[in-house]
DNA sequence: TGAAAAGTGGAAAAAAGTGGGAGGAGATGG
DNA sequence: CCATCTCCTCCCACTTTTTTCCACTTTTCA
């Protein structure tokens, strides 16, 4: 399980590097070979190799007929772009990704159990700002209600 | 039953000195292993790591495709990081988990059954008073208004 | 009041992060 | 089709952060 909140900073490069705790298990999971693409929320999102995989074989099956379906496998496929960790353990992002995810410098790193999500660092302030704020009296689902933290 | 509400100190670093009177229990049930996530009041959330994967278990459960559950769920996976206590028994709060919570030098750790939660002082006081002062004459829900204490 | 335990801070060593430069592959234009 | 230029990648070196260990202070309990 990939777990915790790292802030990270892009070089001029595009480069990033994955926090150390994580290395040992991606190293281990997938041989260093990481597979990057987008989610709509304008985030990236960042898995082992092994992990995409079974995502996109589920993206495939889609009913290609319904249109929602189309787009979702069109635009996670169409970005999704395998790198590998260099030798300091960093990953380069390409500069479409970089774009779509609005990442500059600032960045955070978060650990999704079997995946990570990539912010710009004051996007993710802004919307978890929001989450956590949100006010939901009565609408909070049940199952959610009664988890008893 | 972790109880009862203690003053603590970060220093420098943001590490955080564990009571002694709860260091066998924590020693007993994770060998010293806790996971700390955030709380939607700006205060932190310590678990022993066998209690944490339990709740861990509920949220990866939550139906994914509902909003909220998924926002939920981003947050408190996202923020929950494990640490170690070291050969003094203090815990390394992460500067992440430190500004989420807005904790600076004095903070309090409040026993809370399998888990602890820590506030910032001055937060903890002002909430805590706001909570005293709260008039619900009637509007308190019927689970609480039935509890004789 | 003294001894022991806990709390606190700091220094040194190790590890990680960061940036830059050289070499090479691919693109572009003549 | 070749020459040149640009961009990308890999590698090295330096800086900063983190971690570990130790020593001193304060508190507690006999």
């Amino acid at each position: 399980m990939f777990r915790g909140a790292t802030k990270v900073t892009l070089d001029a490069k595009g480069r990033l590097a994955i926090p150390t705790r994580y290395r040992d298990r991606i190293a281990a999971r997938s041989d260093g070979q990481l597979v990057i693409t987008v989610d709509r929320d304008a985030c990236l999102l960042i898995y082992p190799l092994p992990d995409w995989e079974e995502i996109e074989r589920k993206l495939v099956r889609l009913p290609s007929l319904q249109k929602r379906a189309r787009e979702m496998q069109r635009i996670m496929l169409g970005y999704a772009t395998e790198v590998d960790l260099d030798s300091h353990g960093r990953i380069l992002l390409s500069r479409e990704l970089r774009e779509f995810a609005g990442l500059e410098r600032s960045a955070v790193l978060i650990g999704q159990g079997h995946k990570f999500e990539l912010w710009d660092e004051e996007r993710w302030n802004e919307k978890r700002d929001a989450w956590l704020n949100a006010d939901d009296d009565g609408d909070l689902p049940p199952e959610l209600e009664s988890l008893s933290l």
